[in-house]
DNA sequence: CCCCCCTCTTAATATAGTTTAAGATAATTT
DNA sequence: AAATTATCTTAAACTATATTAAGAGGGGGG
C-alpha cells in the first residue's frame, strides 16, 4: 500500500472512512524519479502535485541571468508543485527535479478539486497544510527582509540539521539567497571561531 | 448589512445558501479602527482574522535593530492577520496597525473553524484564498531572492497603482525591503530618465 | 586507472544597498 | 498662522554581498 504514507499524514490532522481511503487511494499514482530527473519544467502546465514517501526533491526558479533559485525542499512527507501553475492553470515558472531517487504519490488538480468536493475531511486537510504552507512562506519572506545572510545560515543549520549535511552547499546558497561563494566565506568565519 | 461585502467575496468562488449566509453574518462582528490603532501587537495570541470593507491595514514586523518591515498591505476585500499566531494560538510576531480609517468585520479562529466545518462551502473558500495567498508570498519571496530593488520597485508600480500615490514612500520602501534613502535615491534616477 | 567535470575554497575587485547627517517639504498640532 | 513633527531628498562614507578568477580536492564514467 504505497499511499500508507499519505493516508497517514492525512489522518493527523482528521479522520477518513475506510471507503474515503479507498477513494482517495484510487486517484493517487506511484512513481520513480530518479536523481537529476525533472517532475516539473518552467513554461509546462502543473496539472499535479507530488506528495514525498521518500528522497527528496527541490523547486527553483532561473532568473534572467542564469541563475537558480531554490524556493524548497521537499523530503518525506512533504508536497511539492508549482502552486501559480497548479492552481490557475497557467505556465509554470518553476522547475521541479529530484536531488536523490525518489517516490512520490502523484495527484491532479482535477482529482483534487473533485475529491476535495466529496469528502469535506480532505478539504479540511488541504486547508490546513496549505496555512502551514503560508506561515513558513511568510516567515522565510520576513528572514530575507530582516536578517544577514550569516543569519540565515544559522537559521537553516538549526531548521535543517537532516540536510545541512547531505545537501551540496550550492544548494543551501541557492536557499538563502546568496552565492556559493559567500556561504563559503562565511562558514570559513564560522569554524574559525570555534 | 456590513457583511455583504465579504458575502459578496465568498460567493465569487462558491455558493452559499441564504441559511448558510445568515449562520455566517451571526459571527461576524463590525468594527472601526482608526488610523493608527492597533487591531494586534506582536506577543499577543491572534485570536482573530479581519477582513477589510474600507481603508487599509497593514501586517508588519519589527527586527532585533528596530527596523519595521512590511509583510502585508490590506486594502478593501482582503483578509489580514498574523497566520503563525491565528493557527498555532502561540505569540504573534507581526503588529497589524491601521494606515487609514478603515472598517473591518472579524472572524475568530474559534468560529472559523467551527462554521467551516459546518459549511463544507466556507471551508472551500478559506482553502482557495489561502492557496492564492502563498502563490503571492511566494512569488514576492522569489522576487526578493532573484531582482534588484529597482526592479521590485517597478513591480510594486504595476501590482499596486492604486497604492503608490497614496502610500507614503517608507511604507513603501519597507514593504520592498530596502531603506527609503535608497528608495529616493531610484526614484530620482527614475524621474530623471523621464 | 585516469581523466574530466563538478564542487569547494580563497582572494582581489566591484557593486548594490546602508548609514549618517543635513537641509528642504509637507503634514499635524496648537 | 505659527510651531512642531514627520517625511522626503541629496550626498559622502561605509558595509554586505556579488563577481571574477584561479587553484585544490573528489567522485563517477569511460
Amino acid at each position: 500500500m504505497p499511499a500508507g504514507k499519505l493516508l497517514s499524514h492525512i489522518k493527523n490532522l482528521t479522520l477518513l472512512s475506510a471507503d474515503e481511503e479507498k477513494q482517495i487511494e484510487d486517484v493517487l499514482e506511484k512513481k520513480t524519479i530518479r536523481k537529476r530527473q525533472f517532475l516539473l519544467h518552467e513554461h509546462q502546465i502543473a496539472k499535479v502535485a507530488a506528495f514525498v514517501i521518500s528522497g527528496c526533491l527541490r523547486s527553483y526558479s532561473i532568473d534572467r541571468n542564469g541563475f537558480e533559485h531554490i524556493l524548497q525542499f521537499a523530503p518525506e512527507n512533504w508536497w511539492v508543485t508549482d502552486m501559480y501553475s497548479f492552481i490557475s492553470g497557467k505556465e509554470s515558472y518553476l522547475n521541479v527535479d529530484a536531488l536523490v531517487d525518489t517516490e512520490v504519490l502523484i495527484l491532479s488538480r482535477e482529482d483534487q478539486q473533485h475529491l476535495c468536493g466529496k469528502i469535506s475531511q480532505l478539504e479540511h486537510y488541504f486547508r490546513v497544510i496549505t496555512e502551514k504552507a503560508l506561515v513558513s512562506t511568510q516567515q522565510r519572506l520576513m528572514d530575507n527582509l530582516s536578517t544577514t545572510a550569516r543569519q540565515r545560515y544559522e537559521k537553516f543549520c538549526g531548521t535543517y540539521p537532516g540536510l545541512i549535511n547531505t545537501l551540496p552547499q550550492k544548494l543551501i546558497a541557492s536557499y538563502i539567497g546568496i552565492t556559493p561563494e559567500f556561504l563559503s566565506k562565511i562558514r570559513g568565519e564560522f569554524l574559525r571561531e570555534n
